[in-house]
DNA sequence: TCACAGTCGTTCAAATTCGAACCACTCATC
DNA sequence: GATGAGTGGTTCGAATTTGAACGACTGTGA
């Protein structure tokens, strides 16, 4: 194997600041969802998820491909969200093994409880930090970053693999 | 409470692509990392950490600072990493309570033996999907979100914060 | 209509994570 | 030098996450 291809300092820089800023943001919201609505950012994607789903319900497997949980921890989280009243599980008529997930009426009120705070704390740590110009650069670079990986998972072996 | 500032559509999609690209970024290295070297990212910036370090080692707080765990997630992962020989601890010889870790030869060996395919995994993930303009870009906007973060933990409950 | 490869979601055990409680110690003050 | 607030790291239990294995089912092609 030939000598790899080091990250010089500017590429350095930009690496450590991607893995820095996503780590604190995370904690950052995981910190003030937990504390003002008891709910995980992963719960709390989930939520947004089937609020904003056409018929208002989604099969699991979409909603895995959306987040970042393997399909064990979504079985897990929904059970939890299930657990609390705040979510549904139904099967699928067209297809027996398949299984919609659907937002309760409680379910609606705890986001629409929880996303104001969870807004004002995403501007908080990133979007009131930047200017125009650097949020639409963000979007743009990051956009590519994300699209890429989403289309090279499709060949893996990982558990919630989209698969499309 | 008033009517708070939603997220219009240019905001949402900097929030979407950065919260896409962190988590599929992970994913990605995670998976690259454990198959090729049997190492989590975590315990890889652990080693890396201390191989920069000064003097070869660092105290467990300074440590902490740097990651993203919290004391007690060091505890664990040192631990693991002590087991399998990378790292040896040490108790600090000013501060009886201290602790130093310090990368063994074979921990040394572990780092460059990973460095080459995680460096390459970055670039194929983030470096190499953006031209120079938008690293630099993205090293501005983050750092100084990073930055801001940071400095605003100090006063929190947190477990390892760094309260410099 | 009969395999049969692939899909869907769950279950399982193992690994990791977190915060709170804790113990031993240090340091500034009295 | 005693005292008490604060630190540094570990330990503990609970929550979460993951991949592999599983059971049930579907859809396709012979």
């Amino acid at each position: 194997m030939t000598e790899p291809r080091w990250l010089d300092e500017r590429e350095m820089a930009a690496w450590q600041s991607f893995l820095r800023a996503g780590s604190r943001i995370g904690r950052h919201l995981e910190r003030q969802l937990k504390e003002e609505s008891g709910l995980s950012h992963q719960q709390y994607e989930i939520l947004v998820r089937l609020a904003d789903a056409p018929d208002g319900e989604l099969r699991m497997t979409e909603l895995a491909a959306h987040l970042v949980t393997s399909k064990s921890g979504l079985t897990y989280q929904i059970g939890r969200l299930e657990r609390r009243g705040l979510v549904r599980r139904r099967t699928c008529e067209s297809d027996v093994r398949g299984v919609h997930a659907r937002l309760t009426a409680d379910g609606g009120r705890a986001l629409r409880a929880a996303a104001p705070g969870h807004v004002a704390a995403v501007r908080e740590a990133l979007i009131d930090v930047l200017d125009r110009g650097e949020l639409d650069q963000l979007a743009e670079s990051l956009g590519r970053v994300a699209r890429r990986l989403e289309e090279g998972e499709a060949h893996t072996g990982t558990d919630n693999t989209p698969r499309r």
